[in-house]
DNA sequence: TCTTTTATGTTGTAGCAACAACAAAAGGAG
DNA sequence: CTCCTTTTGTTGTTGCTACAACATAAAAGA
């Protein structure tokens, strides 16, 4: 177990090194390595632990009806996944979780994390603190997709996603974090309509950018 | 206050009526009346208490930039609101909440309810949980409206909900709780495409239906 | 019952997005 | 610097969807 890079995770984000040694096995903490393309979750397991990956990463895979797959989402080194599922003891995951890389990922017990210890230990609230947050972050950055991905010309969706942005940044300036394949991806459109649509909005006047730095022009955006 | 009503709650479920009234005060609950239309909550605000409707109902409300709205969801009698970005101090909303209809509103100081009170109470421990899962509840089923609006086309989305509606029922047979206009709005279609797409997808063999009474014909489901 | 309203299905049209195929630009490696 | 790879932009074409307008069916009210 690597102390020093799980104390800087968002999960354990505030707990002293002392106090992360005791927890672990007060957690059920267990650790396992994957090799490449392993399956870490099943589709139609249930789980009551959370997974929080120490190195490498995973992909939640959804599978459809005609064996067709798509990735749906990817947790990086330090990020949590299933930690909806856990939180619903008996409920069904309805993803796999495949390792994208080799990677290894701690298991942590949620009942465990969720009830106060005897000692009721300050720490132990910290963690419910934490996953609470994370959780609340990922629903946002999730409804925040959504979103952007509702209307349903290109046009109207990238004027959703970058109006958010320059809310964001409190300026009709700023540069986006995507690549255009990348962002055309997270838009649920394709990359060369998207390419397409943004050199027209900027001859429409709408926006102008190069590379990925982006300006808003006719679009007052108050605070 | 309504405190039998409030007792078959999902946040407070499981919790006693006399514990339940000397929690109130603990989490400084307080309750407020909004008439029709009138704003609960505006973008840009920051919260610290959870909302919870007692009665009535409200909107989550979407502005886009040039003063388009879009009802983004709909919170009814029991169900809470804001609970994320009350999680994160310091978020500000992207997005108003307005009364539905007359409507009343418990709030709920999120920090009261996630700091374990003096008396390390398991009343307190249980109301974390039912947080946790109705937190955890309302992510799954975002995700799950992203998988079924992911495929570009109407019929790929048809086919992803109803196997999943089937896989749920453990039965190619189900009925759905969707008018069919809902479903347009679930999946984010055109309602008169998706009836006509749903009669060629029935022509074809693929399903039948009558009303919401639906069954899928080619696709084994395995459990 | 008949009437009115609401829900659902049908058809045609116009527009937009996916797709493919390619061009151009920008990095990276040697 | 040159070659190679990756990223981004451009341009048709095809197909699907939104939209409108209407038909039919079901439900609700009088």
């Amino acid at each position: 177990m690597y102390f020093s890079f799980l104390l800087n995770t968002a999960l354990f984000h505030g707990i002293r090194e002392n106090e992360l040694q005791e927890m672990l096995p007060c957690l059920n903490a267990r650790e396992r390595k994957y090799q490449k393309n392993e399956i870490v979750l099943r589709a139609g397991d249930t789980v009551s632990e959370i997974g929080l990956v120490e190195s490498g990463s995973v992909n939640i895979v959804v599978n459809f009806y005609l064996g067709n797959s798509h990735i749906f989402g990817h947790i990086g080194k330090g990020d949590v996944f299933a930690q909806n599922f856990a939180a619903i003891p008996g409920r069904e995951l309805n993803c796999d979780v495949v390792a994208a890389e080799d990677t290894e990922v701690l298991f942590i017990d949620v009942q465990r994390l969720l009830s106060t210890c005897q000692n009721n230990c300050s720490h132990h609230r910290r963690l419910i603190h934490n996953l609470i947050r994370i959780s609340a972050e990922k629903s946002l950055s999730l409804s925040n997709r959504m979103m952007h991905t509702a209307p349903k010309s290109i046009r109207d969706r990238l004027l959703s996603y970058l109006s958010e942005q320059a809310t964001q940044n409190r300026s009709p300036r700023f540069s986006i974090p995507f690549s255009r394949q990348q962002l055309a991806d997270y838009l649920g459109v394709d990359r060369s309509a998207l390419s397409n649509e943004l050199s027209k909005m900027q001859r429409d006047g709408l926006i102008t950018y190069r590379k990925n730095e982006f300006q808003l022009n006719s679009i007052t955006v108050e605070d």
